[in-house]
DNA sequence: TTGTGTTTTATTGCCTCC
DNA sequence: GGAGGCAATAAAACACAA
């Protein structure tokens, strides 16, 4: 535990009030070279008027030590015992006054640095904050094409299966079961004159257009594989999903943060 | 002039290091 | 165990509005 004795307390007084010299600090500033020195001139002289004086009372530190210990600090805000009376020697003042001044500055420092800091955190703080909300303005308009193709790739659906269902009773009553075989020929050879089959999709104008590639293709697999009878395939709504519940991860969801658990499965 | 809030100087108690 | 640092706090000095 430190004690300090009495004579490092009241020689803690030996000091002028320096209200006057704060103030003219502030408003020093833009001064012209000679004004200043003529001020600097007069503060000098208030300090060796007073500085023996010993009052009772508390003083401030004046200004030439004020910018003294400032300086000082600025080039180490640690004191070493040797440099403290140096200083506490050159400025008059005890040493102890010293070492209390710099534990105070260090003080001051500290939380104008945690204001600084905490200034900085806000302020990416708000950076992320737009970021997220742009984004989420983003997710939100995909979410809402998606849900637009869904639903126009359902309509399209419907509309196509009456078609379909039409096209086939036409084609079972009509023709015979030779125009099936040539189909299954055209599918599982390498004679692919079929232009439905061979157009890229990435070509086809209309959604009708890609929805009969869907479902050829969907046949083609079907046939290519195990050599079945032609059979008109309709896609199931359930297929024709172009994000699964699992394969959307979440991605296009509002409410929800897109989850990765589809590109990292082990996660 | 005075009440009140802020800043500065100093003290106290605790902790760490050598 | 002493020296020095830090956080919390007291108290004086100061600023300023009413």
């Amino acid at each position: 535990m430190k004690r300090f004795n009495s004579s490092d307390s009241s020689a803690a007084f030996i000091s002028i009030s320096s209200s006057k010299e704060e103030r003219t600090q502030k408003a020093n500033q833009g001064y012209s070279r000679d004004f200043q020195a003529m001020l600097d001139s007069l503060e000098e002289e208030d300090y060796s008027e007073t500085a023996s004086h010993v009052s009772e009372k508390k003083r401030r530190l004046n200004l030439h030590q004020v910018k003294a210990l400032e300086k000082n600090f600025e080039v180490e805000n640690k004191l070493e015992p040797e440099r403290k009376l140096k200083l506490a020697g050159e400025l008059g003042l005890q040493p102890r006054q010293v070492a209390i001044w710099f534990q105070n500055r260090r003080a001051r420092w500290k939380t104008k640095q945690l204001e600084r800091d905490y200034g900085t955190l806000k302020a990416s703080y708000e950076a992320l904050k737009l970021d997220y909300s742009n984004l989420e303005q983003k997710n939100e308009v995909l979410a809402q094409k998606v849900k637009e193709l869904k639903a126009k790739l359902m309509s399209q659906e419907k509309a196509d299966s009456s078609h379909s269902v039409k096209e086939e009773y036409r084609v079972s009553e009509s023709d015979n079961n030779a125009s099936v075989h040539s189909k299954i020929h055209d599918f599982s050879g390498n004679n692919n004159n079929s232009s439905a089959i061979t157009k890229d999709p990435s070509n086809m104008s209309s959604s009708h257009e890609l929805m009969n590639w869907f479902q050829l293709s969907d046949s083609r697999v079907i046939l290519g594989s195990r050599y079945q009878v032609y059979q008109p395939h309709l896609m199931k709504p359930e297929d024709q999903s172009l994000f699964s519940a699992e394969e959307s991860c979440n991605f296009f969801s509002v409410d929800q943060a897109p989850t990765l658990h589809c590109y990292f499965p082990e996660q």
